[in-house]
DNA sequence: CACATGACGAGGG
DNA sequence: ACCCTCGCCATGT
């Protein structure tokens, strides 16, 4: 697997349940900055055999990007069985979600 | 080598 | 805020 491809599967295997990450901000930290689109590439080659929680990755703006009804539907419900809050056009307040790889664990441990 | 693909993203109207 | 266009680029054929 090309190194790319292979930083890809690492980091989205790392989000965590009840967080999300966008495909542009994945292309970034794997190395390539504009290779959103390669972000889909990847999922849509590696999501069976890796078993990647392709379901936790969305847009720039915070929305689910699938076009295809059914499975649109699939991803929105396992994100809120994760207790990930929807809106009603399809959207999730990055604010809230977002995983960021390198800050700390927060909520809990925080003071 | 040339070209198509794609669950994107930034910017402009 | 919505819609469209255009640039993007790793891979596969």
């Amino acid at each position: 697997m090309k190194p790319f491809t292979e930083n890809v599967v690492k980091i989205i295997s790392s989000i965590p349940a009840g967080r999300v990450m966008t495909y542009g901000q994945i292309a970034k930290l794997a190395g390539s900055p504009r290779g959103a689109r390669q972000v889909v590439r990847v999922l849509h080659t590696m999501s069976q055999a890796h078993q990647l929680p392709w379901h936790r990755v969305i847009n720039s703006k915070g929305a689910i990007s699938i076009k295809d009804d059914q499975q649109n539907d699939i991803q929105r419900k396992l994100l809120q069985k994760e207790g990930i809050i929807v809106d009603t056009s399809n959207t999730i307040d990055l604010n809230t979600y977002q995983h960021h790889p390198n800050e700390i664990d927060d909520d809990v441990n925080l003071i």
